[in-house]
DNA sequence: CGTGGCATAGTTTTT
DNA sequence: CTATGCCACG
């Protein structure tokens, strides 16, 4: 396995350590997908485990994508064995098998927030709660929490006795789960809950994938919930061959009920668990890290760590602060011009998406070409909904939510009363809004209505027929596949000619309208290349698949634009250039978390801070405004705390009416009595290797003049004393113990050690 | 039954 | 400020 001979002694001991509970602790940009995929590799190539047994799962389809490719790449045969999956469309498998213990039917559907949120509405209202009281958002979450801690319904009402709030919570959350049962959907939420129940309720579905996955490695550890958490426990419960790579520096989603303790209680969750950390970070300049560094390094409760890299100093941090909010967005986008790199090479990272409207309008009054990620997802927009909707209407005509969407749209003349009415039937005689739907011309009171739903309901029909026919017909001719003749695209087509969705769009003749028809043309992309991507394309595998996807996921980075998004959306990238925008308190951290009486979620926001300086690998500048409009009213506010944090002598900063550290200009330069001998900084030429950060140029000497035991001195750490040194292939590697800074390794040849 | 106008609530972050 | 939702009128 000559591969292995690339990695630093850690992530090799990492990758060798194949047995047992192993946790990796790896810091940001330390080279933990590089880590996994060669884990993988080891295990089918050194250990000859069989592919098939094993198990990596991420949070992000892009994330399982990118591993995906690599361990593809690196692993001769049987890598497309290896399952590389999220935790959503891990338990979706799982789930379209063996569901139906659980007593639904195993072509559930899979409800978004957005459908969710329909559903809670209906719920408070039949149970006549005053919706002011209870709004859906807050009861989602209560319900939402309560399933990522593994309580269900019973439990639930147990722990509610006694407070009458929590009682109608219980019975929201009862209701609740009767109606998606009702339209045979799980929620997000339920896809993992309902997997740990199916694994609880039944042993022999436990033991199969038990036995299916003996080597189970989980990525971005720290932000699993109980729900996850008890999911893996299950899974390596046998064979104990679970290896977690997190760190919990980035944690940042405790408020979807990620549970930090789960990452920093693992070594006595798991007793006899090996802990390897990995501390070298070959992604950033050195002044990013230490700027990073800073700022973690005021939460308390974390994994005591310090990452260090031996790449060079870079120009400092730079710090902006303007005037107005838009003054702040030209400001980002004028450097970013003035620096005439590729555009790919930016990002621009805020803490909420409205702050987005900012950046987008002064990048198209410059004409620069962006990508926005997050915001209002693509599979969110109505149009896209809408058409999803007959699609779901036409797989499962249980889904009462989806039939109700579209009974009327396009405009069929069938209004609320009509629909009531269905409602109404459908109750009494214990059927699905669908089928009652059928029925039509038996319901008392229908009148001329009846014909027209009735006209829909064939419609209906009439696709299901077409979709089936493809589905059957594919199996025999492979032509079909590639839509040939029909398929997908065809059925979507059909839908918008049809059912007249297409021309009330054009009727519209406004711009707007014209987007969604592009948007729908999307979609048939999409369907197209599903159709021809997948093995067994069907309706079914469709709609799951466009519901599981995130708006990172769809992030193609083959065109060279501006990425703005926030820095949730961030964790796992890496950019050349980074904005961090909006770094004012009340904004970031969040005034929520600065009210709190809970001091960690101030923490929670520090981390956030941290994702996003580590995102930047050769140059990281943080803005403000001080003034800026938030619901129609202009907040003032200060430098947020987190930019204070950071030392200044790391920091270029300039705001109105104070300097420091010699302003340097677009091309920052380094004063020479700060940090002595002053450095070239030469960032490397754009889209180096893909993938693994970026080294700078290395060459490594024949011999060194010092050795262990020896006093040598650093550009910046100072004095210390050399405590090994290890003959790397590429480099040697020394570890100096500092007078001042403590032990601290680096590449011999960067480090510029001097003997004394 | 559909539309247009007005009132109100809302801002964290998302698989 | 903006998006959504509700109500009253045609």
């Amino acid at each position: 396995m000559e591969m292995i001979d690339t990695l630093n002694p850690k992530q090799r001991e990492a990758v060798l350590h194949t047995e047992g509970p192993l946790l990796i602790l790896a810091g940001a940009g330390s080279g933990k997908t590089r880590v996994l995929t060669h884990r993988v590799a080891c295990l089918i190539e050194e250990r000859g485990v069989n592919p098939w047994n094993i198990l990596a799962i991420t949070f992000t389809n892009k994330a399982a994508g990118e591993m995906r490719e690599r361990v593809d790449r690196l692993v001769k045969a049987g890598a497309g064995s290896v399952w590389v999956s999220t935790f959503h469309s891990l338990c979706v498998r799982i789930l379209r098998r063996f569901i139906e213990y659980l007593g639904y039917e195993n072509n559930f559907t899979i409800y978004d927030a957005d459908d969710q949120k329909m559903l809670m509405k209906q719920v408070i209202k039949n149970l006549n709660l005053d919706p002011k009281q209870y709004r859906e958002r807050s009861m989602m979450s209560i319900i939402s929490k309560a399933k990522n801690e593994l309580i269900g319904t019973e439990e639930f009402r147990k722990n509610s006795q006694g407070d009458w709030n929590l009682r109608k919570a219980a019975d929201v959350y009862e209701a609740y789960q009767g109606e998606l049962k009702k339209n045979n959907a799980l929620d997000f939420d339920d896809l993992i809950f309902k997997t740990v129940d199916l694994f609880r309720v039944n042993g022999e579905v436990l033991d199969y994938y038990q036995e299916r996955f003996r080597y189970i490695m989980v990525d971005e550890y720290q932000d699993t919930n109980t729900a996850q958490f008890e999911l893996i426990a299950l899974l390596a419960r046998k064979y104990g061959n679970l290896c977690v790579v997190g760190d919990d520096d980035q944690s940042i989603y405790k408020f979807r009920g990620a549970d930090i303790g789960n990452i920093l209680n693992f070594e006595e969750t798991f007793p006899g668990t090996k802990v390897i950390k990995l501390e070298q970070n070959y992604r950033s300049t050195a002044h990013i890290l230490d700027a990073a560094n800073a700022v973690i390094c005021n939460n308390r409760g974390r994994k005591q760590k310090t990452l260090w890299t031996a790449n060079e100093e870079g120009p400092l941090v730079m710090f902006r602060q303007y005037g107005q909010a838009f003054e702040e967005a030209e400001g980002v986008i004028q450097d970013i011009l003035a620096q005439g790199r590729s555009y790919r090479d930016f990002a621009v990272l805020y803490r909420t998406n409205a702050q987005s409207r900012l950046m987008e309008e002064k990048c198209i009054s410059y004409n620069i070409p962006y990508r926005l990620v997050g915001g209002v997802n693509f599979y969110q927009r109505k149009e896209i909904k809408d058409i999803l909707c007959y699609l779901k209407t036409i797989a499962n005509g249980r889904d009462d939510l989806a039939v109700q969407r579209i009974i009327n749209v396009p405009k069929r003349g069938i209004g609320t009363s009509s629909i009531g009415k269905i409602v109404a039937w459908a109750g009494e005689q214990g059927l699905s809004f669908y089928q009652s739907c059928v029925q039509a011309a038996s319901i008392p009171g229908m009148g001329k209505a009846a014909g027209k739903i009735q006209g829909f309901v064939s419609q209906i029909e009439d696709f299901a027929r077409r979709n089936q026919a493809w589905e059957l017909g594919m199996q025999e001719d492979e032509a079909f596949k590639t839509n040939g003749r029909y398929g997908l695209p065809g059925l979507i087509r059909d839908i918008v000619e049809e059912t007249g969705y297409g021309k009330e769009l054009e009727a519209e003749g406004e711009e707007e309208a014209k987007a969604r028809l592009e948007n729908i043309d999307e979609l048939i992309n999409k369907a197209a290349s599903y159709c021809t991507d997948s093995e067994n394309p069907n309706l079914n595998g469709f709609l799951e698949e466009v519901s599981l996807v995130a708006d990172v996921d769809r992030m193609d980075d083959s065109e060279d634009r501006v990425t703005l998004m926030t820095l949730h959306s961030a964790k796992g990238l890496e950019f050349p250039v980074v904005y961090l925008s909006g770094m004012e308190d009340g904004l970031f951290p969040s005034s929520m978390s600065i009210m709190s009486e809970d001091p960690t979620d101030i923490e929670e926001e520090r981390r956030l801070c941290y994702v996003g300086i580590t995102r930047a690998r050769e140059r990281l500048t943080m803005t403000a405004a001080q003034m800026r409009m938030t619901k129609g009213e202009t907040h003032y506010s200060k430098v947020s705390r987190f930019v204070e944090e950071i030392p200044q002598e790391l920091v270029d900063l300039i705001r109105p009416g104070v300097r420091a550290n010699a302003y340097a200009s677009q091309t920052a330069k380094y004063t020479e009595k700060q940090f002595g001998t002053p450095k070239q900084f030469k960032p490397a030429a754009g889209g180096g290797t893909p993938g693994f950060g970026r080294e700078f140029t290395i060459k490594k000497a024949a011999a060194l003049e010092y050795g262990a035991g020896d006093r040598v001195r650093h550009g910046r750490f100072g004095e210390g004393t050399v405590q090994s040194v290890v003959d790397g292939a590429r480099d040697f590697e020394v570890a100096v113990e500092f007078d001042r800074y403590g032990v601290k390794k680096m590449f011999a040849s960067v480090a510029k050690l001097e003997k004394l």
